[in-house]
DNA sequence: AATTGAATTTAGACATGTCTAAAAATATTT
DNA sequence: AAATATTTTTAGACATGTCTAAATTCAATT
């Protein structure tokens, strides 16, 4: 078993990798938690040697498989209790982190399960964070569209087909259309729900039909 | 603030104290923490000077106010989170308790305030044992009943009289009833309701108009 | 009242998690 | 590529809460 301090250095080693998705730096863990470099040093050998997380002298650590899900499992406890001191307590939203912060770490797994039950296991936390299941998996927080449902004049990525028809892919191969491809909506035909696409300065019209075939994801 | 350890110290002591009412002994403290007694006298020379305990050596210990409101919040938090568990989580009531021993440790006089009111407030946890609200006070669980109502053959022990009548007052220390005064009642006669009491090997009668003027409590 | 026995305290040690100050490795600059 | 600056680690220290073993005090008995 864990001890809180172990804990918040998981879940610390997460929310940066999170953000550079490198490996992270002692220094930035010990700003993160407010404390200095050598006392991070000295818990990242012991986390190493409990195998939470690979770290190399000087260069710095990242989480392994075993780190990862504990880590995952803290911030579903965290935002869970969120989610209850707001909705059924009745607390500001902006009051609840402190108090999240130890509740997080009180360990029972049934606690956890029965909690997201009590809250009806919602998907995201008062501050719009993601919970992740009792298996670690987050909900999409992709906002996958359909194409059909897209906003004029905003920038989207091609994110996958409804389905796989040879006929259909083959036309959007022609009209180089493929996965990851970026392109713009230039412009939205309400008569019939057309829409005109700007690829690399060319411009292509589709079709409603076609539009609601493939799914899109907003890139800003 | 405390930490865990001291506030579990601080309940321990408490939970003696009520059983034996007398000065705390090192030893009994560490069998109930699971610990060495060095530990024990260790600590309670901590608490005590932080105030929260007197403690001569080789006397034993006793809380102070303050020492005995902190140990009662930390019930009054242990109790309420257990019938959250129980009526909100579904939790069987023997699985508590170990769960709510992590609980009480939360820091945070608006958690429990909260929590209380979306409880409802309640008085008795789901194991009965009564929960003190914000300001320290138990629910009354003296079961006081008039003599009147009192039952045959049960122990009872005199708390108070309805009225301060010098006349009444001047028989009752006749008759040796005076307050704390346990006796057994050996017979009701029913056509009456006057009834037969037994202090040490002597019986009186008392007649119901005498019975209804004199509150007891139950002695188990 | 002196001796035995139990309870309690002291002394010294250890693990955890932190710190400061100095040393070592890595990065950056000229 | 050498010098400087930054980052990171090591070495040694400290506070907390615990332990064992020895010493002390209190209680009980003869």
């Amino acid at each position: 078993m864990l001890s809180q301090s172990e804990e918040n250095y998981l879940k610390a080693i997460y929310a940066l990798n999170f953000e550079s998705s490198s490996l992270v730096a002692t220094n930035d863990l010990a700003s993160k938690l407010n404390t200095k470099a050598s006392s991070v040093t000295d818990m990242l050998k012991k986390l190493a040697d409990k195998s939470y997380l690979s770290y190399q002298k000087y260069q710095g650590c990242s989480l392994t498989p075993l780190g990862l899900s504990t880590a995952i499992a803290i911030i579903r406890k965290h935002r869970l209790w969120e989610v209850f001191l707001v909705e059924k307590l009745n607390f500001g939203w902006e009051d609840v982190h402190v108090i999240a912060e130890q509740l997080e770490h009180i360990q029972s797994n049934a606690l956890v399960d029965k909690l997201a039950d009590f809250l009806g296991n919602p998907q995201y936390d008062p501050h719009g964070d993601p919970i992740p299941n009792s298996n670690g998996v987050f909900p999409n927080v992709n906002e996958f569209v359909l194409l059909s449902e897209a906003e004029v004049e905003k920038e989207y990525q091609i994110m996958g087909v409804k389905d796989g028809d040879p006929v259909f892919l083959k036309y959007l191969s022609t009209i180089n259309f493929a996965l990851g491809t970026t392109f713009r909506i230039a412009t939205i035909y309400e008569f019939d729900n057309s829409i005109i696409v700007t690829i690399n300065n060319s411009q292509i019209q589709l079709s409603d039909q076609v539009a609601r075939r493939i799914t899109v994801q907003s890139v800003s």
